[in-house]
DNA sequence: TCCTAACTCCGTATGCCTTACGGAAATTGG
DNA sequence: CCAATTTCCGTAAGGCATACGGAGTTAGGA
């Protein structure tokens, strides 16, 4: 019975090259699949994972809560298929230039898209569903790098290596855009609430490096950390290392 | 009120500095905020953040759920209390060696802590509590690479590299541990279920270059991918990065 | 000495969540 | 035209955080 529900979401994830195989015996159903995952992704672009639920899609559509069961099995499996859609919605773009630019555009797509879905770092699935998108993305993103002179172990590291990165850097921006705009403190405000027991808190000078880095930080940027820089700085240093690599 | 709440939590993250100072009113609680931290972080670390509930530690103590928020404000609060906690529960080594070895401390120690307690990685707090482990942790990290050459700006970024770069990795890890342990399913199983389907489905000769890396990734280590691997491997690339930024 | 403020512990209730189960209505193959 | 099949949905079970208020306990101050 569990396997039964792998094979379901299976043929969910490829509905578009298996067709749809419903039996055609009862009422028809009154949206379609893909409505329903876009109805979803909807719901989790505008509140975020934890605030997903199943009541929230279904309402989005005017059914009510059981009848998304009708189409796909459960929660996880739906956002399975929530993951492999938005990797299908835009165009992978032929590699063009060296090595360096290539990697930049793999790991720049992946950038802009957990930006546009920031629900997607929050996905923990300990197995992932292998569906087309998903499958036509790490494709190209070996392609991005293929005959550079890696050995086929290297490139499966080196795409591990950007994307880690990437998805970390991404992290750190969106925390900090949800905590700008959402929270309803400012930067400002918060420091007013913590600073007076901080400074009661900690022994003075007691975090000398803490202090001349980040008001060193905190001058450069803005804010308290820039994490698009903090991502452009860390993919050039990767970048380098990875060429270096080469030059063995 | 919000303010109300922030303050009572730095007062309960300073504790060891700042004392006790409970009201002496009525009846003394029958365990210390010490002992609720603890037994949270024993929930968290047998059954994951998203199985961790009030009722389990208050189970675990012997009190009743409600008795909980006598101790501390609320769930994310607490785990606020725990994340500290944890940050302190090793003691940070003095650094030695070059910069390499420096660094691969930094990384080591993020990487164990994070094996120790997994669902360090599952916390998802917009803006983090200042506590007093984690800056002695902040701190402790611009040690290891204080006069090596970088500006203040350079060490901000080159710690949030590597230690972005870790947390990644180490997700990595633990994803693949979690899978192999607990889903009652094997990698042998779950191809078994996935192949007679993918096969169908999948066009012969459509991914290529997966097929080729994904063997050879297959066959050098055992599992799909080894993340301890990819760990060294990467935090080598990176370390070479950072070296070449000094040789400017 | 004793009253009362303050505190701990906890029962109850509200309002979320997923999902198992079964029933009514609709549709179509035979 | 009947019976199998399917959709849609109501209900309920079992989980969660937490607001609120009440009973009992403790100690400061009159």
């Amino acid at each position: 019975m569990e396997s039964q529900n792998v094979d379901r979401t299976l043929s969910l994830l490829w509905r578009r090259t298996l067709g749809t195989p419903q039996g055609s015996r009862g009422p028809k159903q009154r949206f379609s699949v893909d409505e329903v995952v876009h109805a979803a992704i909807a719901v989790a672009d505008e509140e975020g994972l934890p605030a997903f639920s199943m009541r929230k899609v279904a309402d989005r559509l005017g059914l009510k809560l059981m009848s998304i069961y009708t189409y796909v099995p459960g929660r996880s499996e739906l956002i399975g298929l929530m993951v492999d859609e938005v990797m299908g919605e835009r165009e992978l773009p032929p590699h063009q230039g060296d090595l360096r630019e290539r990697l930049t555009g793999v790991a720049r797509q992946m950038w802009d898209e957990f930006h546009r879905h920031p629900w997607l770092l929050q996905v923990e699935e300990s197995r992932p569903w292998i569906g087309p998108n998903g499958s036509d993305r790490w494709e190209w993103q070996l392609a991005a790098i293929e005959g550079a002179g890696f050995t086929d172990l290297e490139m499966d590291q080196v795409i591990t290596l950007v994307g880690g990165f990437t998805a970390a850097a991404a992290r750190a921006s969106i925390a900090a855009s949800r905590t700008a705009e959402q929270s309803g403190m400012s930067d400002l405000e918060w420091w007013e609430i913590n600073a007076p027991i901080l400074e009661r808190v900690m022994p003075p000078g007691a975090y000398p490096l803490s202090g001349r880095v980040g008001t060193a930080a905190g001058q450069e940027y803005n804010a308290v950390g820039d994490p698009s820089r903090s991502f452009s700085f860390g993919l050039d240093r990767i970048l380098d290392g990875i060429e270096a690599l080469l030059d063995r």
